[in-house]
DNA sequence: ACAAAAACTGAAAACGTTGTTAATATGTGA
DNA sequence: TCACATATTAACAACGTTTTCAGTTTTTGT
């Protein structure tokens, strides 16, 4: 009943030459000649040759597997992320395995499976890892300029400055940010200490009101904080929303209340991902783009794991200012 | 540079035995000694030993794997039941590989790796599969009651019932049913021709203004349609959200306009996942519950890989009721 | 105490590849 | 035509396991 694989032995047998040969026809080795490696090939194609992964791995000694751990699989820009680099490794001789189990629980099933990388998501690593021998890289947050494991992130004070910077340059002052501030997941405090430092370099003052702590990074929570700051007299004339589904909130609050985007209020967003060109209001974003973020985590783990090393080891990637229609010159009734 | 992984031969030498003897014994087999059997796991232990997966995998003719095919990355109830999947995967001998790709490429890649079997997430299958001869399961939608790959999904019908049956009890009359009806889609259609036949059977009425069609899933579908259906000036006393991210839309539409639920509106909502529990008003739900879907799944495609057949080979499941908070009996005022 | 049975251990084949080395065929220059 | 270089192919070890079967030791019953 066990459909039997086609093996290279097998092929050699009908071939009429030995199977070493085979493996380096199908190989293309120069050491085969060209008109027996292409009766080779043939014959394995029409057989419908797959060489055995197992036996490949064996005598490689590498699996040519790379393992994601993804602990937070709800959270739509970090399943975009997924996608694209599970898109970009397939372009590559390794392949993905993905484990939404806790940390310490993936490592081992990773390790089991001997796989040659980890790419690991976690926004605040706090605790020790325990020390592995395989790949490590990190995607998230770079507290220290320096760590025991090449991390990845995206370069949040560059983000914000360029972003206070278009709203200013379109002749805007009053601006608001619109994040979560938890003390505990430091790639938010970045991003909230980074929207500070640019007003100020700007020479912009921020007002108390301004700066509302959304507790949280969905839907719902920019669209609560948005309705209270907007029921207030003054309200800004831009907002800078924390994440993308954030700033999904931010748009139907103000929609709500009859403003126009962005004609009454400019609304730029933090992340960088397609989805943003297709929402009800085109959003105007500052952050890595995805594509590019996937790329150079894949990149990188592959050079980490063909390599041994990598440098430099704390990465931090350059934001781009995507601009759609949600922000606009400052209208001068407002000012 | 290479770190050498330690083998079984290794454990032999220092062990004193020979290397099939270690073998047994990690593998804990009858015969051998049972004070051989643990002082070799103790020195196993303590050389850190793994077995090499590759080989294991080359001998055993199996790779352990399985494949879940996911083309569509972004949608949350999805992404629970990836990660049900996975958890219930990892407590069984099986891996799990994750591929984004459209079908044929990631049947290719599958295919490549010789796993063991394929889960497919496909709520709409119309073309023809190219034959493979990888067990392979689909999760989705069943147009006819029998097809050359077996399929589980929800009985959309029963489940319908049972939610219009429970509203019913409650009192309701006057119930509204706000889901995706676009013809593509079997599965929406299977819950919007279910709902209608639910009605029918508890002698119902259903008016025609209260069938909308949200034209999508998302938050926000659901948050439009729930307006304009409230904005009208007979409303009905009981909502069925045809998604939980539609749902999610509705719920909100009603508080903003300051209805309460469920004293003066009931709803219920289709799908079923644990973050229910966990909205601003906790969502009385109908539908299969993940964890049970995901075991119910993992379970037939194991035993698919296992016994190379399977039956039924059209699995419905059934859904279930989870009363939380947000279906009271009808209020007599609005009666 | 001795044969037979039972318990245990070791040797070796097998899984399907790759890569190295040995063998053979083919071609070259004198 | 012969020695020798070169192109081509074959043989075989190795990768790390599992499993079968043949040995060896220990236990058991008489």
């Amino acid at each position: 009943m066990k459909e039997m694989n086609v093996t290279i032995k097998d092929i050699a047998k009908i071939a009429g030459v030995s199977y070493s040969t085979v493996s380096k026809a199908l190989n293309n080795s120069p050491l085969v000649k060209p008109a027996t490696k292409k009766r080779i090939i043939e014959i394995a194609e029409e057989m419908g040759y797959e060489p055995n992964f197992a036996a490949q791995r064996l005598v490689s000694k590498q699996t040519q597997i790379i393992g994601l751990i993804w602990p937070t699989i709800e959270r739509v820009v970090l399943s975009t992320l997924v996608t694209n680099i599970s898109k970009e490794i397939s372009k590559t001789p390794y392949s993905m395995i993905l484990s939404v189990d806790p940390i310490p629980a993936s490592l081992d099933t990773f390790r089991r499976f001997q796989v040659d990388g980890v790419i690991l998501f976690e926004e605040n690593i706090e605790k020790k890892m325990e020390q592995t021998n395989i790949p490590l890289l990190v995607y998230g947050v770079s507290n220290k300029e320096q760590s025991n494991y090449p991390i990845i992130d995206a370069n949040h004070g560059q983000a914000m400055d360029e972003a206070v910077c278009y709203l200013a340059e379109l002749g805007h002052h009053h601006i608001a940010y619109l994040g979560d501030f938890s003390e505990i997941d430091s790639m938010q405090m970045q991003k909230y200490k980074g929207f500070k430092k640019a007003m100020d370099k700007y020479n912009l003052k921020v007002k108390d009101e301004f700066l509302i702590n959304t507790k949280g990074l969905d839907w719902y929570d920019g669209y609560t904080a948005v309705s209270n700051l907007l029921d207030t007299d003054e309200r800004p004339t831009a907002i800078v929303g924390g994440s993308y589904d954030i700033s999904g909130g931010i748009i139907r609050g103000i929609k709500e209340r009859k403003l126009r985007i962005p004609d009454d209020i400019s609304v730029i967003s933090y992340d960088n991902i397609p989805q943003m060109a297709n929402m009800e209001t085109p959003l105007t974003s500052i952050g890595v783009p995805v594509d590019e973020l996937a790329k150079e985590i894949v990149r990188s783990i592959i050079e980490y794991v063909e390599n041994k090393e990598l440098y430099p080891s704390v990465k931090k990637m350059n934001p781009v200012l995507s601009i759609r229609k949600s922000c606009g010159p400052v209208n001068e009734l407002f000012k």
